[in-house]
RNA sequence: GCGCCUGUAGCUCAGUUGGAUAGAGCAUCGGACUUCUAAUCCGAGGGCCGGGGGUUCGAAUCCCUCCAGGCGCGCCA
């Protein structure tokens, strides 16, 4: 890819943060005390009249320097290096210094848009650094629920918003095919095989009851009759379908992993093993009552944790800290896992593991998604699995469609519960904001279909755009890049959908109030420039959401 | 009992290092289609940001405390 020479010149929050820094330098020289080693963040105003961007630094320098901060931002402004360029106001108010973009800027920005599409905006946070995101991880006993929902959707739109910052991203799944869980499974399919041949049999709670398995034993009969002994046969046989399973319906839902690991490979790769031994050797480990146990305490856990059984099984969690240590020799810059928040008291005991190893803990970044909850018929739903009581994810995306399910996650921040309301969410359907947006996205299509022209959007007059629902389109996608750059460096997908929700309102009272089509034709030609650019900005970010643009509703 | 998360409009939720008069959608009420798709637009009402205390020039945001809800506290995962 040709690099441009001016690098970041159309990113005009950058080019200001650049201007204070080299004002806050002025100033330092005239004896101003100045915050160092700070970063400037810029806000957005949260009036229109304040213009686009703003910087509350004055409030900082009014402390260091014990002189009023409305005092403290004219004097930095006065030093700001020349922006008439791409700024054609900065104005002080009450300590805050408000900067307002200029329209040959806005023009540029948009000509900028037209040029690169829907991979508008390239940027280079990540700077090709490699990051791993794990999620969903679901043990394979039964097909995903609602909240797994969750987690998937999350971990899919983070994933592509890393790699929309350039970041090199891995996708990974997790998978628990060890353990007592598993055993549990293969009983259970076990039961479900002797019942089929008239036997009575009966469950224990721990066992899966789920209707799944017993479509499962019906449909295996033949092929599992001679190995209804062999529970270990068994557990792999049912795991492995329900994984296929688990993965389609993740794909139907827009999930795909780059990577699957298996935690029998840790204990046939013998990491299992070395990592319980190198604990040892870093004084991590002690032996109380037969069994082994993590000192998790000393780095903050409530309790030491058994790692190896009295019977010498090593647990869950001598396993995943093997895994982790495994996913850290990787070499990557950043891991992220993305956790259901019923194991949030699983992560000082994984964490004292990984000090123990010496691993750079703030490297991993853990997300905790919080329960989800489901009303249907006016009934609170119980998602357990074992007792089979549960929405899956599969009918939830074909009663209330992949999208509108993806938005409904992706507007909210993760760690708050959720209440899915099936009822409302299939009725008010045609209100739902994820229709509105790609409702945005279907009727500037349906704009370019109409056209018959059919030009090159080439050569623009943008001068022409003068309208203000045209301007304010237009400061809206300048947005665009600082607000994504915002949503990477906080892990914060969810900042994605309000923006889109406003840039499509924006639109629409656009689209009421101004024709678009057969103006003077240079107008119109600037017009279908200014729409399609919004088009480009909607499927840029449907496209990290996972959310389909739509050209037709 | 202890730990973690949450509490913002009737409902569902946003709210960039603490900053300007707290926002959106839904719902309610009132208006707008001979026009590029009305799945749209415009307007109105609606709030001691759970309560109380504190830090600060400034708190929905930080600290303490109480209340409410959820989750966790296994030699399960």
């Amino acid at each position: 890819m040709q690099k441009r020479k001016n690098g970041n010149l159309w990113r005009a929050e950058k080019r200001i943060t650049k201007a204070i820094q080299e004002a806050l330098q002025k100033i330092k020289e005239e004896g101003w005390n100045v915050p160092e080693g700070k970063e400037i963040l810029l806000q957005r105003p949260r009036k229109e009249e304040w213009g686009d961007f703003s910087s509350q630094i004055a409030f900082n320098l009014a402390g260091l320097n014990k002189k009023p901060p409305q005092v403290c931002a004219e004097n930095l402004v006065k030093n700001l290096p020349p922006l008439e360029d791409f700024v054609e106001k900065v104005e002080v108010v009450g300590g805050f210094i408000n900067f307002t973009l200029g329209l040959p800027y806005l023009f540029s920005f948009l000509t900028e848009i037209l040029k690169e599409r829907e991979n508008f905006p390239r940027l280079d946070l990540g700077k090709g650094k490699r990051v791993l995101i794990e999620f969903v991880s679901a043990n394979p006993t039964g097909p995903l629920h609602i909240g797994h929902g969750r987690g998937a959707a999350i971990g899919s739109a983070l994933s592509n918003l890393l790699e929309k910052g350039g970041y090199k991203v891995e996708r990974e799944y997790y998978v628990n095919n060890v353990g007592r869980q598993i055993e549990l499974l293969g009983e259970s399919l076990a039961l479900r095989l002797r019942e089929i041949e008239g036997e009575k049999v009966t469950f224990s709670p721990d066992h899966y009851q789920g209707e799944y398995l017993k479509e499962m034993a019906e449909t295996h009969y033949k092929e599992l009759k001679e190995k209804k002994e062999d529970i270990a046969y068994l557990s792999r046989f049912a795991s492995q379908l329900i994984l296929e399973d688990i993965l389609e319906t993740l794909k139907n839902f827009g999930v795909e992993f780059d990577r699957i690991t298996y935690e029998d490979s840790l204990y046939k790769e013998s990491r299992v093993e070395k990592a319980i031994e190198e604990l040892k050797k870093k004084k991590g480990i002690y032996e109380k009552d037969g069994a082994l146990w993590l000192a998790s305490t000393q780095f903050g856990d409530e309790k030491d944790r058994v790692i190896v059984r009295k019977d010498r099984r090593p647990t869950y969690l001598a396993s995943d800290i093997a895994y982790h240590k495994e996913k850290f020799s990787r070499g990557y810059d950043l891991l992220v896992n993305i956790w259901g928040a019923d194991h949030h008291g699983y992560i000082p005991r994984l964490r004292a593991g990984l000090k123990f190893l010496g691993l750079p803990k703030e490297k991993l970044k853990i997300i905790l998604v919080q329960m989800v909850s489901l009303i249907k018929e006016g009934k609170k739903l119980s998602l357990s699995t074992r007792k089979g009581e549960f929405v899956s994810l599969e009918d939830l995306i074909e009663e209330v469609g992949k999208d509108v399910c993806r938005f409904f996650f992706l507007t909210r921040r993760p760690d708050t519960q959720l209440e899915f309301n099936i009822d409302l969410a299939k009725k008010e359907a045609p209100e739902n904001p994820v229709y509105y947006i790609q409702y945005a996205h279907a009727r500037i299509a349906s704009i370019f279909r109409k056209w018959e022209k059919r030009k090159p959007l080439e050569g623009l007059s943008l001068q022409l755009l003068k309208e203000p629902e045209e301007i304010k389109l237009l400061r809206l996608m300048a947005l665009y890049p600082w607000l994504l750059e915002g949503a990477i460096n906080s892990l914060e997908p969810h900042r994605l959908t309000a923006y889109l929700q406003e840039l499509a309102n924006a639109f629409h009272r656009y689209y009421d109030r101004v024709k678009i089509l057969g103006g003077e034709e240079k107008v119109e030609l600037a017009r279908l420039g200014l729409v399609e650019g919004v088009r480009c900005v909607i499927a840029s970010g449907l496209k990290i959401l996972g959310i389909q643009p739509r050209e037709r509703m």
